[in-house]
DNA sequence: GCAAGGTC
């Protein structure tokens, strides 16, 4: 029998299709399918399914000093225990093994890790390796007619990686926690890769704290065309040579902007004095990598986690390419125009699709990096219909088949028009844009279209000012980096890998390092990032991974040896430890500090300590004193959401404001004392009778103010009678004259913002809401191409039904969301009308 | 309770 060992049973799944000419039979042996046909088995792994570890008797963290995990032996164990034994069973009646992970470093090592499986229950079969990068007939064919040999000095790349890691990740972690006594749950860690990708973030802010604002003016004219009573108006921005002769528009003194202002000001004519008119080629885009995928689908909305998670699930369910791939070039095997005619016809793409293939030359296009792993992400020749997926995966899926699609469209070409004019010794320019050639923009709407419009004019016609306007600004600090942003740098820098990065940022939230979004740092984070430049600058600093490349290729080339480059790196670990030895204590310290300051208010009113955002057993969050058990003073939080700590204070009681974090329905709390005081003035309004206990105990209904800031109709009998109705956070509550006939309350209108609005019976209301949410969320998601990402974020542009996006004005919308293109917008319009 | 890398 031969048994044929794969990365991941999708794979294994695949491959006996395609061996066995679709007869394999899937049968299911403790937990993992195996897929037989002739005298052949196939199964699929998951990843490693053995790891390296220390041996149990280093588990305990306050036994063992940090520093002896250095020289501490490295066991391989095994993570998967039934894909394990299932693979020894299997191997031990195999007289021919071939390992078919995937294509790329980590496959190797995957490979490796079966073979030694293997191995140990059956010495003598021959084990060969095949390499494919994609698993389509002829590729899988191909391999399996010429067979090749594992290759162990790539593996051993890969071991000396994870003998790295683990040594540099386990002893600084246990360090760094145990001197600062964060045991359990909350240990502080360290790695390779999360520690410089936090650094990252750090230096980020460290810049935004430490920008110096600078005051600028900015002045800008209307000018006007007339041609015989047709009239064209157009903005103009004053600008100036700069000492290098550059063109600059920021006007840095006041007096001048101010003199310049006027000189616009009191003009009335302005003469062209130069036209420039060119156009630009606009190339389509390059097939998906993961990363250009996960910032495609950041720009929808979507978090890295998420867009991945998503993609996942679509390539389980057959209808996109596997998801963590680097290359960005299709292979040989794509036949572009067989796959675009799988989508012609379709309901929903099949006129982009003809249309495509209405064209001469379908090349598509290629992006720099061409990898053995996995083709480009594109969509596969099984096409799901709406229904089959949830609204985000059809939002992701729609993605893919239009990237792909304008992978193979054509280029669109836009026309600049650039007009400078004069205004006595005054210079001002307009650049309009006009897109003539739409291209690629027609079969893939997420990018920005807009047009800037700027008239046909003349080198000497005389046009007139209608307004001059001056614009005071202020220089702005960097911006933060935003998830997709980070996971690019990360792979610029070659930090993580392309299956791992989503995950390190998501640990970078686990572990109380980042919160918000985009990822601002706590302070505990940047006392980690201070502390490991200090003793071990190397593990926060993406040279580590520079180095360990290096290393591993090395390896992999055979001129050097695993072991002979995992001692090198403990000896140089060693050397930290040296000096970090007498800093045990410092280092505590600093990170102990930084972990209350993450969670002080301000002071207590009632003693000398301060308060902090603590959690209580039942996992709800809550203020209470430092100084406890000695004061007892608390506050209540909302129940909703995760507290955040702002940098606002209060300017009544100094406490820093809080902000619950809860997806969609994030808020700002404010300052706990304020919403506690504010809620011991209110009195509770009675408004009726307690449907649950009136009629026998007497209980009344009444509008209540609870100290965390919710309001709630509720029984005045609590807590005897719990019976409750939930009431908006935000808005003042009137209680009008009119009652609803079925439950004899008033109906309630609230005033919050410009209009009011009518919440009724808050009976009737609640009951509504309970329909309203079954139905789940806005009818927008029921458009094509609207996932519920894309109907927040239009929701946030106040736009949060058909009915408002049919009146929305496309320029505007367009500008404001982001991934939402005009295009987009109209395509909208259009199926909803 | 450590890392990073696979995969679910």
């Amino acid at each position: 029998m031969e048994l044929i060992i794969t990365e991941k049973d999708n794979a294994a799944r695949r491959i006996a299709a395609i061996l066995s000419g679709e007869s394999a039979d899937a049968e299911r042996k403790n937990g993992v399918n195996v897929y037989k046909w002739g005298g052949r088995r196939c199964i699929g792994l998951s990843g490693h399914v053995v790891g390296v570890d220390f041996p149990d008797e280093y588990n305990d963290w306050r036994d063992v000093e940090p520093v002896e995990l250095i020289d501490a032996p490295i066991e391989k164990k095994a993570t998967k225990e039934n894909i394990v034994s299932t693979l020894r069973v299997l191997a031990r009646k195999a007289d021919r093994v071939t390992i078919a992970t995937d294509y790329d470093r980590e496959g190797e090592l995957i490979g490796k890790e079966a073979w030694e499986l293997v191995r140990e229950v059956n010495d003598d079969v021959p084990i060969r390796r095949v390499r494919f990068s994609s698993i389509t007939e002829n590729e899988v064919k191909d391999a399996f007619e010429n067979p090749d040999e594992l290759d162990f000095d790539l593996a051993a790349a890969g071991e000396a990686r994870q003998e790295i890691d683990l040594i540099w990740g386990a002893a600084l972690t246990r360090f760094l926690s145990l001197s600062a006594r964060q045991l359990g749950d909350d240990f502080i860690s360290v790695g390779r890769v999360q520690s410089p990708t936090l650094k990252l973030i750090v230096d980020r802010e460290r810049e935004i704290e430490a920008f110096d604002p600078e005051d600028y003016w900015e002045l800008f004219a209307d000018l006007l065309k007339d041609d015989d009573g047709e009239t064209a108006e157009f903005e103009a921005q004053y600008f100036y040579r700069d000492e290098d002769g550059n063109e600059a528009e920021r006007v840095w003194d006041e007096e001048t902007a101010e003199s310049v202002f006027e000189a616009l000001e009191s003009a009335t004519g302005a003469v062209v004095e130069r036209v420039n008119r060119r156009t630009r080629t606009d190339d389509p885009p390059a097939p998906f990598n993961t990363t250009q995928f996960i910032r495609a689908a950041g720009s929808l909305g979507y978090s890295a986690q998420q867009a991945m998670s998503i993609a996942e699930d679509l390539y389980t369910a057959g209808y996109m390419t596997y998801p963590r791939t680097d290359n960005t070039v299709y292979p040989d095997d794509l036949d572009p125009e067989e796959l675009l005619d799988t989508f012609s016809g379709n309901y929903h793409f099949g006129d982009d699709a003809d249309d495509l293939l209405e064209l001469d030359d379908l090349e598509p296009t290629e992006g720099d990096e061409e990898t053995t792993d996995h083709p480009p992400i594109h969509p596969t020749e099984d096409v799901p219909t709406k229904g089959e997926l949830s609204d985000d995966e059809w939002e992701i899926y729609e993605l893919v088949v239009r990237r792909f699609f304008a992978t193979v469209a054509e280029s669109a070409t836009w026309e600049h028009l650039k007009v400078v004019t004069a205004i006595g010794d005054h210079t001002l320019k307009s650049n309009g844009k006009r897109l003539v050639e739409e291209g690629y923009h027609a079969v893939y709407p997420y990018y920005n279209t807009s047009e800037n419009y700027v008239p046909d004019v003349a080198e000497g016609e005389e046009l007139t000012v209608t307004d001059a306007r001056i614009e005071d600004k202020q220089t702005q600090p960097p911006r933060r980096y935003g998830q997709s942003r980070l996971i690019e740098t990360m792979e610029q820098l070659g930090v993580g890998t392309k299956s791992t990065r989503h995950n390190t940022i998501e640990k970078l939230y686990d572990r109380g390092y980042v919160e918000g979004d985009p990822p601002r740092p706590t302070q505990l984070a940047k006392a980690v990032v201070t502390a490991a430049e200090k003793f071990a600058d190397l593990v926060v600093s993406e040279e580590m991974t520079r180095e360990l490349e290096e290393d591993m290729t090395a390896i992999a080339e055979g001129e050097a040896d695993l072991s002979e480059v995992a001692d090198e790196s403990r000896e140089y670990l060693q050397q930290v430890f040296d000096e970090l030895r007498d800093s045990r204590e410092e280092v505590g310290d600093l990170l102990q500090e930084s972990l209350k300051a993450d969670k002080t208010l301000g002071p207590c009113p009632e003693s000398d300590h301060e308060l902090l955002v603590r959690q209580s057993r039942n996992g709800s969050y809550f203020v209470g004193c430092d100084g406890y058990p000695d004061c007892e003073y608390t506050l209540p939080l909302p129940n909703t959401g995760k507290p955040l700590i702002l940098d606002e204070e209060c300017e009544e009681h100094d406490l820093r404001h809080v902000k619950m974090l809860a997806g969609r329905q994030t808020f700002v709390h404010g300052c706990p004392l304020c919403k506690a005081e504010e809620a011991e003035e209110q009195e509770d309004e009675v408004i009726g009778v307690c449907p649950e206990c009136g009629e026998e105990e007497g209980g009344k209904l009444a509008i209540k103010h609870l100290q965390n800031g919710s309001r709630l109709v509720g029984c005045t009998r609590y807590p005897d009678c719990d019976y409750s109705l939930p009431l908006p956070r935000r808005g003042d509550i009137e209680v009008t004259d009119e009652r609803c006939e079925e439950h004899d309350l008033p109906e309630l209108v609230v005033h919050s913002g410009d209009e009011p609005w009518e919440l009724g019976c808050p009976i009737c209301n609640y009951r509504e809401f309970k329909a309203r949410e079954s139905e789940s969320g806005s009818d927008l998601e029921s458009l094509d191409g609207i996932g519920s990402k894309t109907a927040e974020k239009l929701s946030d542009a106040g736009i949060e039904s058909i009915e408002d996006l049919k009146e929305a004005e496309v320029e505007t919308v367009a500008s404001e969301v982001q991934g939402v293109s005009e295009d987009r917008l109209r395509g909208w319009q259009a199926k909803a009308d």
